[in-house]
RNA sequence: AGUUCGAUUGUGUAACGGUAGCACAACAGACUCUGACUCUGUUUGUCUUGGUUCGAAUCCAGGUCGAACUACCA
């Protein structure tokens, strides 16, 4: 045995509970979207915490959608939340909507007005925030704070059968409006709103507040650790003097720090506001923090697991580089992904020596990282299309690549020697001219030479096309929301580069969407779901890690 | 200003009164039929001032800085 991963806090927590035997050493906790939005990464930590958790210590976890406000939420999002964390790899023990309880909240609500811990308010919603004071001043009682409870009942009682209109009257837990927690000032605990909601249809015209719907399903669930995001932490006196009050199963709420990213931004808000401006393409565009974003990117599920369970969990403040997420990405598809050679940005190279109309099939393997990956065909001919990148007029010292005079390998065929170039009338390089090597055949080479360059081509011939789309980080700066002005300014107008017809090996012609391969020396890539019979779409998921790039940058 | 929470290298996270460690990033090198992967090594940190103690990142007190709260949103 080796030293044991250290605990995070809420393990803490959750162990000593267990060595206590509260709740009979019984562990139960639930993931609570609301359904007005799509998952992004900072949920994905919320999910593996809340999944992890129960799979840990063989309990369980709810998927509970907290659909108290009609206006914002859409089945649309319900369906695609589950599609979301279906695919990051977790199963949620019971399916529950808060809008189930919605007959059982409104029966607590008649039974703290019965208590006398609860009045119908007429003030409006100006009045009530004018009233409601400040952080150093106390607030001031509503003029309706002492309408006897029979009066209550009852116009609570017309609040639900439809007698007034939506802002008429409010229901308001009777606490203190000195309280210094400004959330304990007689928070409302249901609105009126005549709206359509997604579930219960038009049965309701009033709804709860989140705040009188949260805990309490919570409890109702009889979830034993209710984790969820520090904001909250002013919430939970209240969450606990309702469950109090009313006497209901003890749920404790725990709160951690939200993971922040850099180079993006993760408010639903602000996120919304990127599609429906039409900055991105849709909710699950590649740029998107999303996870349908990060799914349709190339992401594999495993790596925003691993990357959730390598950042851990805190209490304190965080902006969590994306380079930590990069790295997972790369770790795993490393391991996964099968190469492939694409020329992106492409340039002719003749093989002066090689027989015009000759061709060869050379094996290709398909992952050195994986032993049992197997090989594929490639095909060879006089004429190749290699990457302009790879060619230089006047090479410099470092550049192991071509130039005239200089050898490579090409990727499982021939080492060749450049001996000269073509150019056109404007000076650009349009041709590269080499003579191979016969007896430095991959996997036969005999020829005693060692090549410091090994560079990727494909046989112009039989070469097929695709689309390639590449993506960059959507924002120039690390922190978009901390910057002066509109987040939007900051966008990165290189965040998408379309490569609209580049070569790639013709056993690539196969690929099926969702596919998630390497173009070798290029890039992790997944194909599109854009792509059509005939036409594939690949998105760059990440690029390699390139020493060569920092080399140049040194001057 | 009040309340609450927080502060460990560039970033994230450990150390639970006893050697400040790990990962990412950065840098240097080895290896390489991917300038990838892998491997080796290096740099950088306990917000501050006091106190308790043989000994403090850890306990106590004061300060500083940051975040959240003042929606008929969640």
């Amino acid at each position: 045995m080796s030293e044991e991963k250290s605990l995070n806090f809420l393990e803490e927590i959750i162990e000593a509970d267990i060595a206590a035997g509260t709740h009979g050493g019984r562990v139960h906790t639930r993931f609570p979207p609301e359904p007005n939005g799509y998952l992004h990464i900072g949920h994905a930590t919320s999910i593996c915490l809340n999944f992890g958790l129960a799979k840990k210590y063989n309990g369980q976890c709810n998927l509970r959608f907290d659909d108290t406000n009609p206006v914002t939420e859409e089945t649309e999002y319900v369906e695609n939340i589950k599609n979301d964390i279906k695919w990051l790899g977790f199963t949620w023990d019971n399916e529950l909507y808060a809008s189930d309880y919605f007959e059982q909240l409104y029966n607590f609500a008649a039974t703290l007005i019965g208590k006398g811990l609860a009045y119908v308010d007429d003030s409006t919603a100006e009045q009530i925030a004018a009233t409601k004071g400040s952080t150093t001043a106390p607030g001031t009682d509503s003029p309706y704070r002492n309408r006897s409870i029979e009066e209550n009942l009852q116009l609570f009682a017309e609040m639900r059968a439809g007698k007034y209109k939506d802002g008429e009257k409010t229901l308001r837990a009777k606490i203190d409006m000195a309280h210094p927690n400004l959330l304990l000032r007689d928070p409302l605990m249901y609105r009126i709103k005549h709206e359509h909601h997604h579930r219960t249809g038009n049965q309701w015209c009033i709804y709860p507040m989140y705040d009188f719907a949260h805990g309490q399903s919570d409890s109702i669930e009889k979830i034993t650790h209710s984790i969820c995001t520090l904001e909250f932490i002013h919430h939970r006196p209240l969450y606990n003097w309702f469950i109090e009050q009313l006497g209901i199963f003890p749920s404790h709420q725990y709160e951690f720090a939200r993971r922040n990213l850099t180079y993006t931004v993760m408010s639903k808000r602000k996120l919304l506001q990127l599609v429906n401006e039409k900055h991105v393409t849709a909710w699950d565009d590649p740029r998107m923090p999303t996870i349908s974003g990060m799914r349709r990117r190339g992401y594999p599920p495993e790596a925003i697991r691993q990357f959730c369970d390598t950042i851990g969990i805190a209490k304190r403040e965080n902006i969590v580089d994306i380079s930590m997420l990069e790295f997972c990405v790369r770790e795993n598809l490393n391991k996964t992904a099968n190469r492939f050679m694409a020329v992106l940005d492409p340039i002719k190279l003749i093989v002066t020596n090689y027989p015009e109309g000759q061709e060869e099939i050379f094996d290709v393997e398909n992952n050195p990282e994986d032993p049992n990956g197997g090989t594929r065909k490639a095909p060879f001919s006089r004429t190749l299309w290699i990457e302009r990148e790879d060619f230089m007029e006047n090479p410099t010292k470092k550049f192991f690549r071509l130039g005239v005079g200089l050898k490579v390998r090409l990727k499982a065929a021939y080492i060749v020697q450049c001996e000269g170039f073509a150019k056109d009338d404007a000076g650009n390089v349009t041709e590269v001219h080499c003579t191979y090597l016969p007896e430095s055949k991959s996997g036969n080479d005999t020829s005693g030479l060692t090549v410091k360059g090994t560079i990727h081509w494909v046989s112009a011939a039989h070469a097929k096309t695709a689309e390639v789309r590449m993506y960059d980080r959507l924002f120039r700066v690390e922190d978009p929301s901390s910057e002066d002005g509109d987040f939007k300014d900051y966008i990165n107008p290189e965040s998408m580069h379309v490569l609209p017809e580049v070569y790639i090996e013709p056993e690539l012609a196969n690929a099926r969407e969702g596919d998630r391969i390497q173009f070798m020396r290029k890039g992790y890539f997944c194909v599109d779901k854009d792509s059509a019979p005939g036409k594939l779409i690949f998105n760059r998921t990440v690029t390699l890690k390139d020493a060569w790039a920092k080399e140049q940058k040194k001057g």
